[in-house]
DNA sequence: GCGTAACCTTACGCACGAGTAGGTATGCTG
DNA sequence: CAGCATACCTACTCGTGCGTAAGGTTACGC
C-alpha cells in the first residue's frame, strides 16, 4: 500500500503552478473554446475537481493565466529598458527582452495574443494592457520629439506607437511560428524597421500622397 | 389568409446573402463559438433550418463568410494597386484601399481576423492569405531594391514585409474600435511609419546595438 | 495510535446549442 | 386549375463538456 503513492501530496502553491502550466499548453494548442477543463486537468496530472477547487470555472482560469503570463512580460521588458537611457536604446532594449520573452514562452504568448484577441469578454484585458505599451512608447516618441525642440500631435503619435506595437506582435508571431528561427536576429530586423522608420518621421521627413 | 404574408418568399441567392450578412454581423459581436445559430438565423429573419438547407453547418457558414469577406478584400487592394506603377506609389494605393475597406466593413474585418487568427479550424485560412499578402510586399520591396541595383537576403525582405503587414492590421483594429477615425488619414499615418522606415533600408541604412 | 484537516478521486446532473424530421404554404408551368 | 418544385416553419433529439456532491486516502498534531 504505502509502496509508491504514484501521485504524491503536494502543497497547494506548487500544484497551482502545475496546473497554470497545463492551462497555458492547452489553451494555445486547442484554443479557449476546444480546450477542455478534463485535457487540462489531465495533463496537469491532477483531476478536474481540483482545478475548480484551486483556480475557479473555466473563465477565471484563463484569466489567471493571462494574468501569470502578462506579468512576466511586462516585468521582463520593464526590467530591460530602464527609462534613464536615451530612447533609441530603451526601445532596443525593449524590443530585445520582448523577443527573448516570445522565443522562450512561445506558448504563452499565442495564449496572450491569439487566443485572447477574439473572445470578447477577455478582449478588454489584452486591450488595457497593449494601450499601456502604446502609451509607453508614444512617451519615448515624445521625448525624443521635446528633445530636439519639436512637438507632435498627440493622436499622431499614438498611432505611430499602435503602428509599432503591431508590427512587434506580428513578428511575434512569426517568430513563434518559427521555432529555429532566433529572437535576437528578430529583435535586430524590428529595430530596423521601427527605428529607421519612426526616426525619420522625428527628422520631419513626411511622406505626402503624389497626386489628386 | 392572403392579406400579408409579413415575410416574402425570397430567392435562394438573395436569402444567402441576408443570412452571411446576418452571419458576419453576429460572428463578430459574439466570437465564433458565443454566437448561435439561433441568432444568426433570427437576426436574418428566418428560421434555423433555412440556414442548414442554404449554407450548411456552423462551421461552412464560417468559412463561408471568411470567404466572401475576404474576396471582397482583396479585390479592393488588388483594383487599386496596378502591378506597373511605381513601388510608393502602389503601396499607397494598396493602403489607402486596405483601410478604405476595413472603414467600410468593420464587422467583415473583425471576423476575419479577430475571430479566425486563434481558431486553430480557420487559422490555417488566415496563414495562407497573409502569406500571400507578404509576398506581394516583399516581391515590391525587392523590385525597389532592383531598380537601385542591389540585393538583399529573401528572410529579411520576407520578415520586413511581415512587419509592415502586421502594423497594417494593427492600424486597421485601431480603426475598427474608433468609428469617428478617418480611413483616409489612418493609411496616410501607416504610409509614414512603412515607407519612410522601410525606404530608409533600401537606402542602405543600417541600425546596430550600439555596444556589447 | 487516533482524530482531523487537507488533498484527491469517481461518478454524476444539467444546460445549452448544433443539427434534423416531417409537415405547410406559395408560386411557377402546362 | 392540377401538379410539382421550392421556400419555409415548428418542434424535437442528442452529444458534449462545464461544474459539483459525496466519499476515500494521506499526513501531521497530540
Amino acid at each position: 500500500m504505502s509502496t509508491t503513492p504514484a501521485f504524491k501530496r503536494l502543497p497547494r502553491a506548487v500544484r497551482e503552478q502545475q496546473m497554470l502550466d497545463a492551462a497555458v499548453k492547452v489553451f494555445s494548442r486547442r484554443g479557449y473554446h476546444a480546450a477542455s477543463m478534463d485535457e487540462i486537468a489531465e495533463d496537469a496530472g491532477i483531476s478536474k475537481p481540483m482545478v475548480y477547487a484551486y483556480l475557479g470555472p473555466k473563465e477565471d482560469l484563463f484569466v489567471a493565466c493571462l494574468h501569470r503570463e502578462c506579468t512576466r512580460m511586462i516585468e521582463a521588458i520593464a526590467g530591460a529598458a530602464a527609462p534613464d537611457l536615451p530612447p533609441d536604446e530603451r526601445l532596443w532594449r525593449g524590443l530585445r527582452a520582448f523577443f527573448g520573452f516570445v522565443g522562450a514562452h512561445r506558448d504563452g504568448w499565442s495564449v496572450l495574443y491569439r487566443q485572447t484577441r477574439g473572445e470578447p469578454p477577455f478582449a478588454g484585458q489584452l486591450a488595457t494592457m497593449r494601450a499601456r505599451m502604446v502609451e509607453v512608447i508614444a512617451g519615448m516618441l515624445d521625448d525624443a520629439l521635446r528633445a530636439q525642440g519639436r512637438e507632435a500631435r498627440e493622436t499622431d503619435l499614438e498611432v505611430i506607437a499602435y503602428a509599432l506595437v503591431g508590427a512587434s506582435e506580428s513578428l511575434a508571431d512569426w517568430l513563434a511560428d518559427h521555432p529555429t528561427a532566433d529572437p535576437e536576429k528578430t529583435a535586430t530586423r524590428m529595430m530596423n524597421v521601427a527605428w529607421l522608420g519612426a526616426g525619420q518621421l522625428i527628422e520631419g521627413a513626411v511622406w505626402r500622397p503624389a497626386s489628386e
